[in-house]
DNA sequence: TTTTTATTTAATCATTTGTTTAATTCAATT
DNA sequence: AATTGAATTAAACAAATGATTAAATAAAAA
């Protein structure tokens, strides 16, 4: 998919982008995203016909982004279960730590706005991906305990995104600051795919 | 603490919590809670100054009251770590089906608003609780493996708390509607507690 | 009852905010 | 160089929004 952007238009999408996600939808202006962009008011609505518009392209460009990092992992045919989950900690958190406001942002208009993410095709490819077969293959040869997989995929998501989103908790619980709770998020990837195996063994 | 509230200043109140939690802060207008409560614009402000100050009065009660559900739990000193955690699945579950939109709220505001967050004097208490010192003293017996706590807490929470944050997507995922999905969390309230265990036994 | 205080109301103010307009500048084409 | 269409700008508009005012009503105290 060759698209092209003109300069200005992908410096407002960039500015939109920014403070949409550390703001959210009603408490970013226009004026503001002018200002970060550094163009003129105007410019917003002749390139994206209304605040809402600019909000709901960028909103789907990074859920789709966003989902479709999420399922690649799961649906590789060549790794195990532990592999997949290995990769998906490391992966997930590198990703996360690079861009930490994306989960809260995604998860809370979500909440808003279900509608997007219905058209989605990746959103239900999840639960008929390897990985979840893998786990079923696992279960009916009795390596596994029998739990709905809901579960496995959400203990999974769970162990991985839930810590980046309380990490104002969290940091202020034990006094970290930024530094040492990426620091914390490092360590979880070999830890999460040890507390998942052993929660769904025998 | 026997605070009288007025009839209509409670109506306020209520009215207020409801759309604060619905859309936040900045989607919620003085005119959307006037609405609301049925009371005339002016008392908004005659009761409680500004929006900001009655967001804020909200905020903190909501924090308070939260945290204090939470902490009662780890620091019982007659219960065992497993007796604790699964305490802390059934009461907090039962408390987010009972309000949902409470977690995400919370999150949410504190990522704008962590200094409010700071006079909470439970949130620290956490790490110094009956459960994290029962945690240690198994690990120094060998029976649990060695981690820092924050972890263990950090698991815990993640495992309750996360889905109902994401609930969207896994009913999105799943095709559940909200009462198979308050089922789903109801089977966790025994799942969790086994999950834990073995995620941090030798 | 009368007086005083507290509560409630409708109307209005001053900003803010999303959007539009009309004029101007810039860049490419003829 | 002249023309044409796209890009940019400053200014303004209309609606929304937080807050205030002054008058009216209800409740409490004298």
């Amino acid at each position: 998919m060759e698209t092209q952007y003109s300069n200005t238009e992908l410096k407002i999408r960039d500015a939109a982008k920014l403070l949409f996600l550390k703001k959210g939808y009603s408490a970013t202006t226009t004026r503001d995203i002018a200002q970060e962009s550094k163009i003129n008011l105007a410019l917003l609505n002749y390139y994206f016909t209304s605040k809402r518009r600019l909000f709901e392209i960028i909103m789907f460009e990074t859920l789709y982004d966003f989902l479709n990092k999420m399922v690649e992992v799961y649906n590789d045919e060549k790794t195990t279960i532990r592999e997949k989950i290995e990769l998906a900690s490391s992966k997930y958190i590198d990703m996360i730590i690079a861009e930490p406001l994306l989960p809260t942002f995604i998860l809370n208009e979500l909440k808003n706005n279900p509608t997007n993410f219905l058209k989605m095709p990746t959103a239900k490819v999840i639960m008929k991906s390897q990985l979840i077969s893998q786990y079923k293959d696992g279960v009916k040869k009795g390596i596994y305990k029998k739990v709905d997989p809901i579960h496995f995929i959400t203990n999974i998501l769970s162990l991985i995104v839930f810590p980046f989103i309380c990490s104002p908790i969290i940091m202020k619980m034990v006094k970290l600051n930024k530094k040492d709770f990426n620091k914390m998020m490092n360590q979880r990837k070999k830890l999460i795919p040890e507390w998942i195996i052993q929660m769904i063994k025998k």
